[in-house]
DNA sequence: AATATTTGTGCAATCGATTGTACATAATTT
DNA sequence: AAATTATGTACAATCGATTGCACAAATATT
């Protein structure tokens, strides 16, 4: 089977219409130096033609793809899906496309996608990083060619790379204030990797909301996991050994707190009467399990449209300042029978 | 704030080595007729000089991106992530990337999408259809011009394209008679737009199962929306209002049917002993809503990496001749307590 | 009417990698 | 030793769109 019939290039209409490649190329793109019957002719014959712009000729030769990179942990959770979604839309409604990849969680994988998308010459990068990535070594080529960098969620600091993520310190405080509000005194957290910032400000929260209510921080009651759904069984079984019983859990994740509620219940405990719980990131499922869990809403799809819109700015104004600021987004606590004890 | 450093080139290579571009370009690509002490030198000075191969100058010459385009109705659903997931993971080990758009279940946005990923200049074309699409002329440009296009989960019949799908008719025959063994006689079915083939599929093997069980089929116990988490609730009132009240629920996706059964024990409906339910994908949720769904697995992750495997074989073998033979993965009953009656 | 400006178009170089062809030199075969 | 083949490299055209510059024609200004 050979290809398909030739296709056609600003040259073929040049020929058709016996005018110069120049002229049509400045006619498709709007150049105000063709005139409007040049414009409107071209037009016509490049539709009729069956014409399409040449995007690799294109971008040789303005250096510039139009496209964006993403480099995410995971692509298959609800909030990396929503952020996605929402990425999506914003870059498309401004013309630039969208190249996606999961590092799985690893640094040697994130690596590899940065130098493919390095060789795909996106023209910004977005990325939330893997657990274990513990510096940013392999962005350095993006930053030394000016390509923008945008950090989100699993974020970095570096003085030339943007951040959005939202207060996860504010919102663990409020959450383990809530609880303690309901009573709980003995209250677990359960976290993921500390060399995350948004796990470590998580837990920064939870333990500065105990100081301030005067609970003894005790550091036996802080599991550190992967957060994932084995993980939260796991969990479960370690605090029913716990002596005496705690009163409350946090978790870092919903995925984590829901299955962790699913083990205890069947072990009899009584949720929330028996311990109070709450999670992170309103998962779809937060509503879904009983009792309903009280979480953080983490609006991804909101933030996908954020970040989206500030790489466009900064896409679209190259050449201008960008002081590297951070975009904080406002999060909000959601409060479901999980954690109610008192009415 | 100007642009970094100098691109290197193969020239600043062949310069520095006294030696032409043609033997720097076929060194870094291992042709045989190069010496392996000039491939050395060459692949050493390369990494020296921070060489990146300029995808825009390779694809020109070479006619092809080594990008695979992927449409999709939308981005944030369990499913979806699970494909996309499990896509990029073998177009990743084979070289390729994956760029990704929405149609956000319009045909109007999918044609724009098809446009975007022409001029991006795709190598391959994998795509699962909106809800309203009703042809596939937008698909044509990339058929005539030889680009494989496979269609998945919401696919259409096209002689040149293959599909990836599952047996949607033998699993909702099988959920059925499921349903029926469990002593059910007035089922519930809630379905889609019956021009997605899967739904139209879902439906008929519903309708068969109630036919070779001597079930009278009953138009008026069949419920058509978007199977939403909102359709849900208003498919529970509805049911409701039957009269004689039915015994037993098919969900067409496991969203509405969650909600939907939340809303009917909000209302004292005893699951499944005054109502046996049944859903279909397997969602993460599917575990939490109690009683535990009954549902039908749909892997997603499985769906992506064959729907990838087979992108890869029609772009290596791209001379060979590909009947566009449909593939269809085997999906499984989960039979969970919201469907067990008897034991 | 002469000069200056604007408008419209074409020429030709450029972006960087690839590859068919040509041509040496080295290694083998007769 | 002559003829043949294998090996290694270079030349130059090509992929298609873009754009600085030149220049003619049309219009505006003095």
């Amino acid at each position: 089977m050979t290809g398909g019939e030739k296709e056609i290039t600003i040259y073929d209409i040049a020929n058709k219409l016996n005018i110069s490649a120049a002229t049509v190329s400045r006619a498709l793109k709007d150049h105000p130096r063709v005139s409007k019957k040049t414009k409107k002719l071209v037009i016509k014959i490049a539709n009729e033609m069956g014409y399409r712009s040449n995007s690799f000729a294109s971008n040789l030769r303005k250096k510039s793809s139009h496209i964006i990179g993403l480099i995410v942990p995971r692509l298959n959770s609800n909030f990396m899906a929503d952020v996605i979604a929402g990425l999506e839309k914003v870059l498309n409604n401004n013309n630039y496309n969208l190249i996606i990849s999961q590092s799985l969680e690893t640094m040697q994988k994130e690596i590899s996608n940065a130098n493919a998308m390095l060789v795909n010459r996106v023209d910004g990068l977005l990325i939330s990083l893997a657990y274990d990535t513990t510096n940013i070594d392999h962005l350095e080529p993006f930053i030394k060619r000016n390509i923008p960098v945008i950090f989100f969620d699993r974020v970095f600091e570096h003085d030339r790379c943007p951040q959005i993520y939202i207060d996860n310190y504010k919102a663990a405080y409020e959450i383990t204030t809530h609880l303690i509000k309901q009573g709980c005194k003995r209250i677990v957290h359960i976290t993921a990797s500390q060399l995350r910032k948004i796990y470590a400000e998580r837990y920064a929260g939870y333990k500065k909301a105990l100081e301030d209510h005067n609970i003894q921080f005790d550091a036996d009651l802080v599991i550190i996991n992967d957060l994932s759904s084995e993980a939260g069984i796991a969990s479960a079984h370690q605090i029913l050994k716990m002596s005496p019983r705690p009163d409350g859990v946090f978790s870092a994740n919903d995925n984590c707190a829901i299955s962790c509620m699913q083990t205890l219940k069947k072990e009899g405990i009584k949720l929330p009467a028996d311990m109070a719980f709450a999670g992170f990131n309103n998962d779809p499922a937060a509503i879904v399990v009983e009792p309903n869990l009280t979480t953080v809403n983490y609006k991804g799809y909101e933030m996908g449209e954020v970040a989206a819109k500030l790489m466009i700015d900064h896409l679209i104004n190259k050449d201008e300042f960008h002081p590297a600021h951070s975009l904080i987004l406002r999060s909000e606590m959601i409060v479901r029978e999980s954690s109610l004890r008192k009415v």
